[in-house]
DNA sequence: CATCAGGGCCCTG
DNA sequence: CAGGGCCCTGAT
């Protein structure tokens, strides 16, 4: 196959699977499959009550559309060829985690009653933290945000995805996916740096052999505890407190887990929280305590709420900490 | 032009 | 435990 019939080759998704999932209320179709926060990437994509993903999934490389049905969600799966019931009986269940369709957190959002919070949970009640991804994933995603303005994440993240992934149609949309480790893992080091990945190069090729390896399992990584999990992930070679921050949360789901604020959220949350150019982390980390057992859920209503306002209102002093 | 910092982390001394 | 180096890119 030469280099230009690989570009090209779409795999076109036409077989369709219905399912239905219910989620666990409160919850919020929107607040939970989009997060403006996060830079766009061309493996999905979101409209009001629709969204889209592609998946790696069993050697089979997935589409999915989820639907806004009030309490329920529909979501089309689709796929080159038809799917057997085994697939979609393994495949439901981690569709309830990675979407974090069961989670309860009416706690929160019944519990605090500050101006404030009260006014955000009103508007964003039922939103919760979503891996979207496999760990694999997640990871990459993390290794390429470090260190790097988001333009250069969105060029790495896309180099990465033309060179390891596919493209695949469905719905009318064209949208890229992930890889398996394994096909990272036949590469190499001065491979991955023609992607323009840098350094970072080095870290993601460690990282992809160990997932390669089978060296790590997400599904006993779930079952351990917070502090195991933060444990266990430090290990990886280029994953530091920032990455473990984001991961113990935003894949792992622990609502409590806020131990460091990065050099850019600080900023902004002293701007948010104190009208002051630069509050020490500490004094931020302090505030969000009010919200215990929930401090990083508390910061993540806080966080996307400002986020979700950028969508349609231009806020200044926000854009001048946001480096394109 | 050159210099520098940026959604960090590792390694060294 | 502080601080230099790391790839690349756009800002200054």
């Amino acid at each position: 196959m030469n280099y230009l019939s690989k570009v090209m080759a779409h795999l076109i998704l036409k077989n369709k699977t219905f399912i239905e999932l219910k989620p666990r209320l409160p919850y919020n179709f929107d607040a939970n499959l989009h997060k403006p926060s996060h830079f766009p990437s061309s493996d999905n994509l979101w409209e009001k009550g629709k969204y889209w993903i592609t998946m790696v999934w069993s050697g089979k490389y997935l589409g999915l559309k989820f639907e806004d049905m009030k309490n329920k969600i529909k979501v089309v799966i689709y796929s080159q060829k038809p799917l057997s019931r085994g697939f979609i009986d393994d495949l439901i269940p981690e569709l309830m985690w990675r979407f974090n369709i069961d989670q309860d957190i009416s706690g929160f959002c019944d519990k605090f009653k500050d101006e404030n919070m009260r006014l955000i949970i009103k508007k964003w009640k039922g939103m919760k933290p979503i891996a979207s991804n496999s760990i694999y994933e997640t990871l990459i995603i993390y290794i390429i945000l470090q260190n790097a303005t988001v333009r250069r994440s969105v060029q790495m993240l896309e180099n990465l995805f033309n060179k390891f992934g596919k493209k695949v149609q469905f719905d009318n949309k064209i949208l890229s996916t992930f890889w398996e480790s394994e096909a990272m893992a036949k590469s190499s080091e001065e491979e991955l740096r023609e992607l323009k990945v840098g350094y970072r190069a080095k870290t993601l090729m460690n990282l992809t052999k160990q997932f390669a390896n089978k060296e790590i399992d997400e599904f006993e990584l779930r079952k351990k505890s917070r502090d195991e999990v933060r444990r266990e992930i430090l290990k990886l070679y280029g994953i530091g407190p920032a990455s473990v921050e984001y991961l113990l949360f935003g894949d792992f789901y622990f609502l409590d887990a806020l131990e460091t604020i990065p050099p850019w959220e600080q900023k902004i949350l002293s701007r948010l929280l104190f009208n002051k150019k630069s509050v020490p982390s500490q004094k931020i980390l302090n505030f969000f305590k009010r919200y215990k057992p929930y401090e990083k859920l508390a910061f993540h209503y806080i966080w996307e709420d400002l986020f979700w306002k950028r969508k349609h209102e231009h806020i200044d002093w926000l854009e001048k900490e946001i480096r394109l």
